[in-house]
DNA sequence: TCTTTGAGCGTACATCTGTGCGCTATTTTG
DNA sequence: CAAAATAGCGCACAGATGTACGCTCAAAGA
């Protein structure tokens, strides 16, 4: 790669670091300026057209490496629990490390899920469909789960854990603690409610997956 | 009441009015501008103040008014289905009609449930939290429930119920359907586990996930 | 009746925003 | 080596925003 390609992409990478450096519990990316994410990375404002045509484009970049971030960091954690141990509960502290660690990228994702942009909310629900179809391969694998029931079930799995790490952001170490105990309690009731359905035969025909 | 309040309450609502008036599915209440907001209203910029310290004011107020709400309307639901058929379903019914009815006002307890103040994010998980209370009550009530499993039980479905209407607002009718589908699976999943573990009478092992 | 109150207005200002334009300096290309 | 391409800059501008200040004038209160 050239001088010139180098520089150009460390320049990038300054801009995406300054914009996620931004973001905060109060600072979203729709309130993030060009000016000021341009300061930050020091560059003149007019030079951040160089790099994206738009501080949408800007931040659709961020949820992709926001959502590539977790879902690797997902993959790893359920590797990790390959050899022993429950693989849910070790999905949920690989999840909740996350939160911990990255509470901003988290943010990112949580907010512009429901944002006013439809590109941000596409994004987003993109990531979560790529997480809900890994983790239903892997219940119909490990399982022998029904693929209606599986993606049911899987999807039902990550829409409580996101949800309660939404909540867990704004909570203490102790609160934290319980809201952990209801969700154990909570993914429980779902993984015995889907046993007994797949048990039950095949009442429930569910055809319509979403594609 | 005087002519006086009477005005006064008048141009109030008129300035509420335009704010809901002004949310859609790419505005929310942060893009909102004071300006714009006392333009609609028909007043001048300046006479904001005379009725809200701020526009953080206005929206808690609306946040308020939004949570109260969707909350009658939940009651009257859950009320209709008292006489006759499953209240979970009559609950899902009522719900659905309010995004489709109200669907700036539904975006808008979405959006600041993770927004960028902490009151708002506060207020909406305060509505949230009524909701899920009177759910656990009926619950208790209706099926001898034990107090934790229905509060888990309870927030499980509201959570899930929430997130599913917000998947819906981008959705066409024919996935809407889909969506519903899966969400009556995975509310029944609920239900089941839920009753297997007040059955298993034990206080809830995190030991015993499935793999 | 006279006085006090306060909703609403217009003006004004400082601040910030995105972005068009043309220039420079350096790398890349031919 | 000459020519073309381009990252980055400074300047400039038009528009929008929140809000301070002081006025008016109708209602409320004495």
């Amino acid at each position: 790669m050239g001088i010139r390609a180098q520089q150009k992409e460390r320049t990038r990478r300054a801009l995406l670091d300054a914009a996620f450096n931004q973001l905060s519990a109060e600072r979203s990316i729709s309130n993030l300026s060009l000016r000021e994410v341009a300061r930050e990375a020091g560059i003149a404002p007019t030079s951040f057209y160089r790099h994206f045509k738009d501080m949408e484009e800007l931040g659709l970049t961020m949820v992709d490496e926001g959502g590539l971030t977790l879902r690797q960091l997902m993959r790893k954690g359920r590797q990790r629990a390959e050899e022993g141990g429950s693989v849910i509960r070790a999905s949920i502290e690989t999840f909740m490390e996350f939160i911990d660690s990255n509470p901003n990228v988290f943010r990112l994702l949580l907010r512009e899920r429901s944002g006013t942009s439809a590109a941000f909310r596409a994004a987003v629900t993109r990531e979560i469909r790529h997480f809900i179809d890994e983790l239903s391969d892997y219940l119909q694998a490990k399982t022998g789960r029904r693929p209606d029931l599986a993606y049911a079930q899987s999807e039902a799995l990550v829409t409580l854990v996101f949800s309660s790490g939404a909540e867990a952001l704004d909570l203490n170490k102790k609160e934290r603690q319980a809201l952990a105990e209801r969700l154990i309690v909570q993914l429980k009731m779902i993984a015995k409610g889907s046993e007994a359905l797949q048990r039950s035969g095949r009442e429930p025909e569910l055809e319509n997956l979403p594609k």
